[in-house]
Formats: C-alpha cells, sequence, structure tokens
DNA sequence: ACCATTCCTGAAACTGGTTTCAACACTTTG
DNA sequence: CAAAGTGTTGAAACCAGTTTCAGGAATGGT
C-alpha cells in the first residue's frame, strides 16, 4: 500500500525527454526541434516555430549538453585547475569565474592540485577527456608541458596570478611590483626602516618571482645614507618555523635601534610570521611591523588587526573567465596581459606604538 | 621559418584519437577494443588483447568520457552542491570529497550557491544536464522540491551537514549533539556560569537545529540551583552587528558576579562574535568565555587564541563521497546516517585568567 | 565423423543531439 | 505558362562510444 512512498526511486521513470520526443508531440522531425533550438529566430515558418515551442515547454525538455559536445565540439563547459583551494585567494578567484561563467552559461569544473604539481598533467588531461572547451589556470607550471598541452589540444587557457614562461597565453593577475610598493612604501612612512620580504620558496612561480624583484628594486632604490633604509629576503617552507624564528630575530638585531617590518608575500606565509610572533612574544606592530598579501576575514582582527594589501579577487576571476570566453568566441589577438591594482588597509600591525601596548604601560 | 614555432596552435592537429582508430590500427573492430577497454580480463583472445592493448599505447588512447555517458548513462561525474564555498567548512569538505572522488575515477562538478538558495533548483538542473550519476549537497534545502528533483532524476543523493527533511538519503554529518555537549561542557568546567548560544538565523537549517536544541538541553538538564548555570540563545545576522553587541552587553548584565561565555555555531559567527569584543574593549577570556565550532588555521592566532570544536571535514567529504559512490554500484539499502564526532581544541579564549592580562596587570 | 556447445569476433543498431543534402512548395521572372 | 530561384522541411549521416546479435572457429561428446 504505502510501497510507493518508501520506494519513491521506483518512479525514477520520467528520464529527461529527448529531442526525438519533443519531435513526436510536435508532429516534426528532429532537425527541425534542432533548429528551433539553435537559431530559432531564423530558418523557421512562425507556426511549426510555435508548435515546437509548445512541445519543448510541454516536455520541460533542456537538450543533453553531452550529446551535443560530442557533435558540436562544443561542452560549454572551462576546466579551473587550481594549485590548492585552501588558499583562499583561489577560492576568491574561484567565486568570481564561476559568476561569470554562469552568466554566460558556461559551467565550471573544477580540479584541485592540493599543492601537488605533479597532478597538473593528469588534471588537464582529465579535464580535456571532458571537452572542456578552455582552461583557467593556477598552477606552478611546473611541469612546463603539462600547460602546453591543452594549448596542443587546440584550447584556450588564461592564466591567472601565476605566469609560466615560454607560455602565450593570456594572463590575468594582481600588479605585484605596485602592490609591493605599496605595502613597502607603507612600512616605510610608518617608521619602519629595516625590511624584510618572506614569500614562499620563490622557485620559479613566476608571481613570487615579480614580487620578490619588486621588494629588491624598491630597497635598491632608496639611499641607505640618506634614508637610513636597508631590506632582506628570505624563504619560508612549511615545516621549517626554527628558521623563521631565526630570521626574524637576526632582523632586529640589523635593525638595532631602528624599526624592523615585514611583507608576507601571502596570506599562508602571514600566519607563519604571526605564529612566529607568538612563540617569540613579541607584539604586532611595536616590536614588529607587518604587512601581508591577501586581505581575509580574519585580518582585522589578529592582534592589533593586520595591515594587508587586498586584491580585486572578485574582479581577477571575472576577468580571467571572460578573456576565456572571448577566445572562445573566435577573437583572436595576441596574447594579453591584464594587470590590476591592489589596495592597502591599514591597520594595526603597521603601527609602531600600538594602543592596546600604550594602554598596558 | 620560425612560423611553426611562433604558432604552435598551427599544430593542433593531434585531435585525440577515437575508438575508430584503434581498431584500424589494432586490425580489429571497434566492438573489440571496446570490450578490451571495459572487460579486459575476460573475453578477450591474450593475442588480440595484446595487438589492442599496443595501438591503445600507441595512440595514447583514452576513451571520451562524453561519448561513453551517452551510451552507459554512467559519465564518472558527480555533482557538489555547496551554500557557499566561502564557509572554510565547505572548502574542507570538498578537498575531502574531491581526493575520494579521484581515487575512483570520478570527476566532481562544483555548483556554488553563493548563499543564494533560489539557485537550488537551477543548480541541480545544470547539473543533471550534463548526466552527474549523484549529487553531494551541503545546501539549505529551502526549496523543498529542489532536492527531490535530484531523486526523480533517478540519482542518488548524499545529503552534508544538512538535511532536508521528507527526503530519504544518505546524511553525512557531525554529531552535532555531542560537539555541543563537549564545548558546553568544557566551558563550565572552565569557571563559566552563563552560557549564551550564537547561531545564525537558525530558520529550518537542520544542522543549526540540532546544535540549537542541544544547547538548550544541555541547559536543560543543569539543576540552575545547584550549578548556577543558566543559558540563552541569540541568532545572528549579517547586517546587525548592533543587536549581537547589545546581546552580549546584556548577558553579562544577567552574568552578575558569574563569568559569562559563548558558544558559537560556526566560523562565520564566531568571526562576528570577535569583531563585537574588539566594538566593546572586552578581553577574550576573561570578559568573555568563547567556544566555536569549526577550527580554521587562524584560529590560534585570534587573541589568546580561540578554543574551537574541530569537524573532523576531511573525513566528512571522503565518506560522503564514498557513501555515494555505493550507491552508483549498486548498494541498495535504506538510507544511512553516518554521524562523526568532533573534537575540542583549547586555548586561551576559553580561559578566564588570561596569561596576557595576568603579565599587564 | 557428426552434431552440439562454447568461445570469440565483427557488423550493425543505438545513445541524443547536429548538420548536410535533397525534395518540396511557393514566388518571381522571362 | 514555363523556368528559375528562394525558403522550409525531413531523411540520413555523423560524432565516439557501447551493446546486441549473429556467424565462424574450436572444442567436446557420442
Amino acid at each position: 500500500m504505502s510501497l510507493p512512498k518508501i520506494q519513491p526511486s521506483i518512479t525514477r521513470s520520467p528520464a529527461r525527454a529527448t529531442i526525438a520526443d519533443v519531435a513526436r508531440l510536435a508532429g516534426v522531425s528532429k532537425a527541425t526541434v534542432s533548429r528551433f533550438l539553435n537559431h530559432r529566430e531564423t530558418l523557421l515558418t512562425p507556426d511549426i516555430a510555435a508548435r515546437v515551442e509548445v512541445a519543448v515547454a510541454a516536455l520541460s525538455y533542456s537538450p543533453s549538453p553531452m550529446a551535443r559536445a560530442l557533435k558540436r565540439g562544443r561542452s560549454r563547459l572551462i576546466g579551473l585547475v587550481v594549485a590548492d583551494v585552501t588558499n583562499p585567494f583561489s577560492v576568491a578567484v574561484l567565486r568570481g569565474a564561476e559568476k561569470a561563467c554562469q552568466e554566460a552559461g558556461y559551467l565550471l569544473m573544477l580540479f584541485n592540485l592540493g599543492n601537488d604539481s605533479r597532478c597538473e598533467g593528469k588534471a588537464i588531461e582529465a579535464l580535456s577527456a571532458y571537452q572542456v572547451e578552455g582552461f583557467i589556470l593556477n598552477t606552478l607550471g611546473g611541469d612546463a608541458g603539462a600547460a602546453a598541452d591543452a594549448a596542443r589540444h587546440g584550447k584556450p587557457v588564461v592564466l591567472v596570478d601565476r605566469r609560466h614562461h615560454n607560455m602565450q597565453a593570456d594572463f590575468v593577475s594582481l600588479d605585484n611590483a605596485g602592490a609591493v610598493q605599496l605595502g613597502a612604501r607603507h612600512l616605510v612612512d610608518a617608521g619602519y626602516r629595516e625590511l624584510l620580504f618572506i614569500s614562499e620558496p620563490v622557485k620559479n612561480v613566476s608571481s613570487r618571482v615579480e614580487r620578490d624583484a619588486a621588494f629588491r628594486s624598491f630597497i635598491g632604490d632608496a639611499d641607505p645614507e640618506v634614508t637610513g633604509l636597508q631590506g632582506c629576503t628570505f624563504e619560508s617552507t612549511d615545516d621549517n618555523s626554527d628558521a623563521l624564528d631565526n630570521a626574524l630575530r637576526e632582523q632586529r638585531q640589523r635593525a638595532g635601534g631602528r624599526l624592523a617590518g615585514v611583507i608576507s608575500s601571502n596570506a599562508v606565509v602571514t600566519l607563519r610570521v604571526v605564529a612566529s610572533l607568538a612563540r617569540l612574544g613579541w607584539q604586532l606592530g611595536s616590536d614588529l611591523g607587518l604587512v601581508g598579501f591577501d586581505d581575509t576575514e580574519w585580518s582585522p582582527y589578529i592582534g592589533p588587526g593586520l595591515t594587508t594589501i587586498a586584491q580585486p579577487t572578485d574582479e581577477i576571476g571575472r576577468l580571467a573567465a571572460n578573456c576565456l570566453m572571448e577566445r572562445l568566441n573566435g577573437l583572436d589577438l595576441p596574447p594579453r596581459q591584464i594587470l590590476l591594482s591592489g589596495h592597502l588597509l591599514p591597520r594595526g600591525s603597521s603601527v609602531p606604538a600600538v594602543l592596546g601596548s600604550a594602554l598596558a604601560s
């Protein structure tokens, strides 16, 4: 009696209507239905178009993108390969891209490398097996061939945040040089004189290289005799917090009486620095100035608040997706570069005399 | 001369080998190749199998999942619908699920609702148009019909964290009741007596309902005469920080001489509470005890460190995916519930006499 | 030696669409 | 009024696979 209710899976029949069903109901051929769906405005007698329209509505028919992809090659799928979903930056970009894609009727297929760059080739293979029409890549580009593979498949590629050398493709990113300037200048203006730039291992990751270079040139441009400004760089790894602690201690020694400040190259590094400070028992701002790349929702609440360089992540994602879709629509231009500028959000971590410690004393 | 190098896209020809190419090269029929790919162990003469194997390798052929899906219905695609990718919990679950899927040769299609539950139906529509074989849903279930839609398409569904009433489906989640107990008990043991449970608007979201109920029952079970324990609940919204400030102020009034403690129902709420404390100028731990759901990488560095209830997110994602794949492999059991227990990470925010303030005084 | 199985293989049909091509109807023109 | 041109429509081929079905070879039993 009540069986049908307990096992609703028995009513699994409605099985999507096919184009043949629609054709039959409308009393026309499959070809006609197909034409209605694709070039609806032109080609069809109003009378017939109306009949098809009714049938489509009646069966609430929507064509299978799979079958469509088979013949047309167009799957309306875009592959997004991300080095690490845990990184807030990646997620933010993902959101922007997803929004743009949805609006244009594309769907994103996500592939997360989990920071294992050996998967890169696998990811592109897997995605292109599903006939994705193009790629948005935010990867290390370690495997030089991997991204080239994509291009070889004849599929357009947009690179986000990380350039792959030897690869001619559209590129969307933060204006790293400008952003570093912004942060460094801010620290200097706040009175910090011994600067340390902390990055993840630079390797060949373009964004890291650029930020590192920009920092060095900022320091190089200043005349230490006049400004009293000096700078160093340090590469921090996941598994060696002692090294970081030491680097910070040494920096303050170098600083002597001057104020020491740090620029961290992304949110992950920022957290490492914060952790290190906790171990050392130092206060943010007074004992060490800090400006970090990537603004996050928790930035304001770490210590006296973290001063950050916010990236227009949403915009980056959106632009990357749009770039790609332009290519898909046949745009044939030489590779473009789109650089967006970051903006600084000053908070307590770059204020030498922190209010809190002033109260405590 | 150098043209071929400058325009590598000219060599776009390699165009994936098809099953027909392999068949031709091996001197067999398409059917044989197909059999080799699917039931390789059985059915084939070793001689022929070897020839096909060679041909497959030579062309580095891999079958198109699209075409395969058309006939078989099996797309090796799983749809993951997430209420909000910004939520660290969702991302963590995503990672776990992705890992499990990859191992089993499935690919995840992500659809992010961006907290707009009106998209829910659209998401399921879009995903099932791509022939996903099943769904992992972490959504509000606001649109009662939406998830049912999926079931109606005959596709298995696994619910994560949020139950949909009236929906018979596998369900994987934190043991909310146990977790609340854990947090509340911890606060009580630390000496807090006036407890406030802060949640996002409970509405009908099952995890919120359960946590809320568990808190009430925890309070109800205690004899106030004996323990001096009292509790309240509060719903916090995105856009009304004044209300939250007031709620906290009132709580401390109610507390009188006793210690006031808060349990926040997820990371988003935790940040709101932290922000409120910053506005009020209160110290975590001493002025207000705090235990928050969801451990994040920044939790240790907010104030004296946030005490959190960590969810086994990776495990939740992995189990959800595995559940789904079991269904896909024909397992026909009544809907299962899998509850995993959280664990408490005690830090400074639930220590009444904070070391920092002890030093300052 | 003959017939019945069993095993392996290929031809052809099928999945759900799109696209080409030919046929048909209806105008327009000489 | 016939010839040519134009515009719609349907039949059939096609995309890249899987699956059914039927035929041929090899084996087994008598």
